[in-house]
DNA sequence: TGTACATCAGTGAACGCGCGTTCACTGATGTAC
DNA sequence: TGTACATCAGTGAACGCGCGTTCACTGATGTAC
């Protein structure tokens, strides 16, 4: 069922509108971080008064909000994206890295320090949910990953698999594909955090080694 | 050469209370994160007036700053210790997970999501590498991981070694400290952030695993 | 041991600021007859 | 095609709030003779 969006002038521009301002939303966060997000700037660089953002978002927290959906949505569709094309593992891993780089904060709003007591709406979780579902099918078809035999994981992992639940993959693939998620992220997240600055070696290099690793 | 610290009752009392203000601060911050940290809450709390702790603070950037190298400090001992006693590897790795748990936010405070344009002080830097130092030590001394060989990896290590500059460790430690510093960083940020929430799986199990497989 | 002085902790008032958000209102744009 | 009315975008003033930080001051604590 699909909200109407009839397409009016009207509707039109509010749409327009909306997407001015989470892009303003979204320089201002790569320039001060996601704490530092203000309506009011937003406004001012927009040239308009404050309270009419109110027009087209009913709070910041509601921005916010849609600000970290369309992140999923983003990255959802590239990876789904890029498994269409038929892309295996290796794919998805570049792809996702080349994702993150593209502006680390948007992959923080996703990955990154939470908040304490925000809990995001149920249809973000879908949409994560949709991300591990292409991971889970690229860790289905393609060959098994170089892993020592982990019985004692792959045993836990058969049987705590709600996450999976709709998804005929076997525990060897739902171990594949955390450990892709895990393992990729760690690299990213301290890259991205600037953790590898100053120590003089390549990130890229250690991610492909990893991602190489992981899809041999 | 240590800065006096005359033992002076005085001197005792500004200590103590540089503590009492730093624990207040710690609880904020595990309540509502770092960028909700406010020195006037701070003194709320402790039934002071908000000017009252510019005696023991030059102002809010030089707090977090203190609680940034306090919490790196804390790693860096709970790790030394830790290799000191005797363990290898896989304990320091339980130390680590020990350690982050006892205060998530402590741990993102190193290691989360970075505020645009904030740049610690060298003397953090250094108590980043002194970590770094007892991975290579335990990496080195340990037996080797279970890792295909990567000689692609290892030789941009042997030449990228900045980081490492004064540790004999060889390019097959290098790499083994790296991969159990990202690799378990991946798992406990997920964790931390609550990113396994409602997947069903336990990420002890997980981490556990990584460490058996980086160990064996 | 007592007095005179210096040091220092903490207060209260104040400044300037930016925040999110509400409200009554104006003016333009679209809709119905 | 033109008029009457409803809808909606945006404004400016205002509210209440909390922030970091400064400043002049009071009162207690320590130090020197």
């Amino acid at each position: 069922m699909v909200i109407a969006g009839k397409d009016t002038p009207r509707e039109r521009y509010r749409a327009q509108l909306r997407a001015e301002i989470k892009q303003h939303a979204w320089e201002q966060i790569a320039a001060a971080g996601a704490p530092g997000l203000s309506l009011n700037a937003i406004a001012k660089q927009m040239g308009m008064s404050g309270p009419a953002l109110y027009r087209y978002f009913a709070s910041r927290d509601e921005l916010i909000t849609e600000l970290i959906r369309d992140a999923y949505r983003s990255l959802a569709d590239t990876i789904r994206a890029t498994a269409d094309s038929g892309a295996d593992l290796a794919g998805l891993g570049h792809a996702l890295r080349a994702w993150a780089l593209d502006d680390p904060q948007r992959y923080f709003l996703i990955y990154g320090t939470p908040v304490p007591g925000y809990h995001a709406p149920d249809d973000i979780t879908t949409i994560a949910s949709e991300i591990m579902d292409t991971l889970l099918n690229a860790a289905t078809g393609g060959t098994p990953a170089d892993t020592p035999d982990d019985s004692h994981l792959q045993a836990h992992l058969a049987e705590h698999r709600e996450w999976a639940a709709d998804h005929p993959a076997p525990p060897t693939a739902l171990r594949h594909a955390l450990l892709f998620w895990t393992r990729l992220h760690g690299i990213l997240s301290l890259e991205l955090a600037g953790q590898f600055t100053g120590m003089g070696l390549d990130p890229a290099e250690l991610y492909t080694s990893e991602l190489r690793h992981l899809t041999r």
